[in-house]
RNA sequence: GCGGGUAUAGCUUAGUGGUAAAGCUCCAGCCUUCCAAGCUGGCUACGUGGGUUCGAUUCCCACUACCCGCUCCA
């Protein structure tokens, strides 16, 4: 993973967020490899799922975010959970899932050892039910206070503690079931990003409040009238919109995997509710599909059936599309059946919100009835295909040169639809003005259709291990040849060299053929 | 959030209580007829903030970021 980080950087595909200010935790940019690699990907994604379909229609809705539409669909209240820490053994329980408990609860003010001279004062308690020993209490806060010990040759068992007082207490949630330990205040984790509307609002105005969607679905159900009324369109239909979401993550990781700000790939496909199951089955196979247009193997994906008890309340059925990343199987991608949960939800609100009262049913002309249609999410990580993509192409190579020296060449495979660059153009040197020429000839006429390179620098070979390494599909080498002047070969004339990436095989092409050539491949 | 680790040039590393070395990359020039050739020259670094010290990149503390293991992930 290391190297994947390195080379990223090193290319210009992903950089640290803010990096010469020390960096901006769970934030990344990308750089310009990185933006065409991403565009690619959305915009395949884009065509193959909105342009090429009649029955989805796309969408690009705002990111800041009425309170009221966060509130119907729990993402304000509901998820935001208040959470203690056990203070001995760090394990984190949720604070209204703690079994209330009785009994004497022992206070201690800090802790010593009198030989080495260490101590240390903090507070802490035991609770001991009805009937157990006190030291049991003694040795539980011993091995709270062992932890701060400096010399880890002290055994907790030396450990004098200055005990403060008792205390009775009654149904009490402050102490860990498990070993009576005394836990941290609750905090709550809101997960979402907050802000306030309006240049001058007053920060503590709850009117003002707004925030960041945590993700885009919401945006889709929310406008799924809209939708509806202005185009012509019939169940079963879906709405697609790409764009970026934020989640205060607890903790960030795994370079881009789990960021702050991401980009989604949703689909909100509404059916009536004899079809959601079905038609969770066949997104499955149809976003499979997709992977495996994209240069992600199926061989790498792994499907989850997510079970009952492990789905949100209103889902019947998820699938966790998953791949295999270097740190881990982890999720790409979630095709989830919701019920008509979400558009009841922002029709009828719930016991927390009052929803907007708008109806959001669908008027069945043929059945002659009306209902609140179901529907099945089929939700990308945009970041985190860019990543798999970057994973799955990475390759080391180790190859014998004509010195008879082995030497590494580091490749990344990408399917040429995704390739950040196409083709790049090379005259074989850059001393001979006509090559030049001739070459600036070919690559202007590519442009218009492709993203091209061009380079002149350095020896042939480096030119083409430079472009191996961000992954260009395709080298053109405009040589003696092409301009028609080597003898016995004036039929190769307006021909060219290509090279491909992956065998480093080379062959000759009409340049009159190249554009045609290249775009059956990158389509 | 907890525990462990790391932080020196674009990258990979070396090194020192007296401001630092190398390889690769990159840039410029020369040369070069198909897989990281050669020659010459060049740019660029001790994460941030404190403390100790005459002096800190080096020792200490804090912070930040990244990596690994837990935890969490609507």
């Amino acid at each position: 993973m290391e190297k994947i980080v390195s080379l990223c950087k090193r290319k210009g595909f992903i950089f640290q967020s803010a990096e010469i200010y020390g960096g901006l935790n769970g934030c990344w940019d990308y750089g310009p490899l990185g933006a065409e690699l991403k565009r690619n990907l959305k915009e395949y994604w884009w065509r193959k799922n909105v342009q090429e379909r009649e029955d989805i229609v796309g969408l690009d809705g705002s990111i800041l975010t009425h309170q009221e539409v966060l509130k119907a669909s729990g993402h304000v209240g509901g998820f935001s959970d208040p959470m203690c820490d056990c203070l001995l053994s760090k394990a984190r329980l949720r604070a209204d899932q703690i079994e209330p408990q009785s009994g004497t609860v022992h206070w201690y003010s800090g802790a010593s050892h009198e030989e080495s001279g260490w101590s240390v004062e903090k507070n802490f308690a035991v609770l001991l039910q009805e009937g157990q020993d006190e030291n049991k209490a003694k040795k539980t806060a011993r091995q709270y206070y062992a932890q701060f010990l400096t010399d880890k040759q002290i055994s907790p068992k030396k450990i004098e503690l200055t005990a403060d007082r008792t205390e009775e207490v009654t149904d009490s949630t402050d102490f860990n079931p498990e070993n009576g330990s005394l836990l941290t205040e609750p905090r709550s984790f809101n997960l979402m990003f907050k802000t306030q509307m309006g240049a001058s609002a007053d920060e503590n105005d709850p009117k003002a409040t707004a925030y960041l969607r945590p993700e885009t679905a919401q945006t889709i159900f929310v406008q799924f009238k809209n939708v509806l009324d202005s185009n012509r369109i019939k169940l079963p239909f879906g709405i697609a919109q790409i764009g970026k979401s934020f989640r205060n993550e607890i903790n960030p990781r795994n370079f881009t995997f789990r960021s702050r700000e991401f980009e989604q790939m949703e689909i909100e496909f509404f059916c009536s509710g004899e079809d959601g199951l079905r038609l969770t089955d066949e997104w499955l196979e149809e976003r499979l599909k997709f992977y495996e247009e994209i240069g992600i193997p199926r061989d790498k994906l792994h499907i989850l059936d997510v079970p009952d008890g492990e789905r949100a309340h209103y889902s019947k059925k998820t699938y966790d599309i998953e791949y295999e990343f270097p740190f881990g199987i982890q999720e790409l991608e979630g095709v989830a059946y919701r019920t008509d949960h979400d558009l009841k939800a922002h029709q009828d609100g719930h016991d927390d919100a009052k929803g907007s009262g708008k109806s959001m049913e669908y008027f069945d002309a043929e059945a002659k009835e009306k209902f609140i249609p179901h529907v099945v999410e089929p939700s990308a990580g945009c970041d985190r295909t860019v990543l798999a993509l970057i994973c799955e192409a990475y390759d080391e190579e180790t190859i014998t040169n004509d010195k008879g020296k082995e030497e590494t060449r580091v490749v990344l495979r990408f399917a040429p639809r995704m390739a950040p660059t196409k083709v790049a153009i090379l005259p074989l040197v850059k001393n001979k003005p006509e090559l030049v020429a001739k070459a600036r000839e070919v690559q202007s006429m590519l442009t218009p259709f492709m993203n091209v390179f061009y380079d002149e620098t350095a020896a042939i070979g480096r030119r083409y291990r430079r472009q191996d390494e961000v992954g260009t599909p395709y080298c053109v080498t405009i040589d003696f040849e092409t301009l028609g002047e080597e003898e016995g070969k004036e039929d190769l004339k307006d021909t060219v060299t290509l090279r491909e990436r992956d065998s480093m095989k080379q062959e000759r092409i009409a340049i009159a053929d190249l554009r045609n050539f290249l775009l059956e491949k990158i389509h």
